[in-house]
DNA sequence: TCTGGGGTCCTAGGACCC
DNA sequence: TCTGGGGTCCTAGGACCC
């Protein structure tokens, strides 16, 4: 039998969390405002029966707001990442291997239990009593046939918050029931796509040919299949994945009209962004600053800014990557027709990261990105040591001096322990 | 001698997720 | 007037290399 693999996730996160400390909230309608309080990013059951959206602009709900008490919070991310860690901590009481895959998501090792159901059902206990958060449990052969099981459990109390999907009969049974836009990995693009083919629910899709679905959504459609006929191809992992990129984004309430306010903004949201570095140990290798106007005011002339620059040497000094914030926003400001723009949205993004201690020493300065730079830069050292002489400039990370795999060409084939000592 | 086909790298953009 | 923020993965196509 496949190993199964539970998935375990709360109702409506930010909402659970807030009512942990509150209990005059159960029973209400609630939400939770996104940064700014701009829109909704979480509700109760309760404010989705009054047709509050994800997303919507809190201006939009004023009347909604007033006429039914929807109680409205600002959210704090802090508190609900706290609560999130707490959650974790029950789940590894109850199986060795648990994937945090989000804030309020994770994926359980649910292999070698006798009654996965009653197993789920006990930790969904434990976690309401410890820490007054309802969870529900999906548990299948798979990710997507784990999501699949979870969304069913949700959408119908029937099954207390637990199902047990292991059974190719009650997957069977239960699939055609599951329209195919709310499948993990099928968005609005694809779910249009398929339902003009007549593919219209889970069933449907995992009857689909592979070599359909390889060209209709690329190999991420065709994994999709896969996993809904049982296969495995997404695999549990339970080692934290290198993070790759991150970025400090926000909107502004007021447009930004002049540069010295847009970069204003930007500085701060470098500030916080160094910060974050260094909070995980990590150093960037590239930063990019944006800021754009208001996308939703077709009737503005709308400009979008953003350039990149490498941070050489890799950093996560604040004053390093502000200064380089800098280059990158006067290279990007509209010069001389910026007096049109309103600019409602400004941020930083840092990439190519590695951990603090294996930022790379390089043995040169670094030419730009262009890997031509860079042979150039190899092919000046070797002319001057001779061809046979090979100088290897990095340790990886760099992609510049990333040796290329090349194998045909003596100039790139000289083993590093064969070379000269060159420094 | 072998100059074109095969390979890698990079970027931008799309799609999706929570 | 007021419309989130932070991520990942994949692809196509051009540049570049020998």
């Amino acid at each position: 039998m496949k190993r199964p693999i539970a998935i375990s996730d709360s109702a409506n996160f930010y909402v659970s969390a807030e009512r942990i400390f509150d209990p005059a909230l159960k029973n209400v309608p609630v939400i939770v405002l996104s940064n700014n309080d701009g829109c909704a990013v979480a509700r109760s059951d309760e404010a989705k029966a009054l047709g509050i959206k994800m997303g919507e602009p809190l201006h939009l709900l004023r009347d909604k707001i007033k006429a039914h008490g929807v109680k409205v919070f600002s959210s704090n991310y802090t508190l609900y990442g706290d609560i999130s860690r707490r959650v974790v901590e029950v789940y590894e009481d109850f199986t060795p291997n648990v994937e945090i895959y989000s804030i309020d998501e994770c994926f359980l090792d649910f292999g070698g239990f006798k009654d996965r159901a009653e197993h789920a059902r006990a930790m969904r206990r434990e976690v309401l009593r410890r820490i007054g958060v309802p969870v529900r449990v999906g548990i299948a052969p798979t990710k997507t046939l784990a999501k699949c099981a979870n969304d069913i459990a949700k959408k119908n109390p029937i099954f207390g918050g637990v199902l047990d999907m292991m059974d190719d009969t009650l997957a069977d049974w239960l699939l055609p029931m599951v329209p195919v836009g709310d499948i993990w990995g099928i968005g609005r693009k694809t779910d249009a796509k398929l339902r003009q083919l007549g593919i219209q629910t889970a069933s449907d899709l995992r009857a689909m040919p592979l070599r359909q679905a390889r060209a209709v959504g690329t190999v991420v459609l065709e994994r999709t299949v896969l996993e809904l006929q049982g296969e495995p191809c997404l695999a549990f992992d339970d080692v934290e994945p290198q993070r790759k990129g991150m970025a400090v984004t926000r909107s502004a309430g007021q447009p930004m009209t002049d540069f010295d306010t847009v970069f204003q903004a930007v500085s701060a949201h470098v500030t916080r962004a160094a910060e974050k570095l260094r909070q995980h140990g990590l150093v960037a290798g590239t930063l990019t600053v944006f800021f754009h106007t208001n996308r939703h005011r077709k009737d503005r002339p709308q400009y979008a800014g953003s350039r990149s620059t490498r941070i050489m040497p890799m950093s996560c000094d604040t004053f390093e990557l502000v200064r380089a914030a800098r280059r990158c926003a006067d290279a990007a400001w509209p010069k001389g027709q910026a007096a049109k723009f309103g600019f409602t949205k400004a941020g930083v993004m840092l990439d190519d990261l590695l951990p603090i201690e294996d930022r790379p020493r390089t043995l040169f300065d670094a030419p730009r990105s262009k890997s031509g730079e860079a042979m150039r830069a190899l092919d000046l050292i070797n002319d001057r040591f001779g061809k046979k002489t090979m100088v290897l400039a990095s340790e990886g990370v760099n992609r510049p001096w990333q040796l290329r795999a090349e194998h045909r060409s003596p100039r790139y084939t000289t083993r590093l322990s064969d070379l000269p000592i060159v420094r």
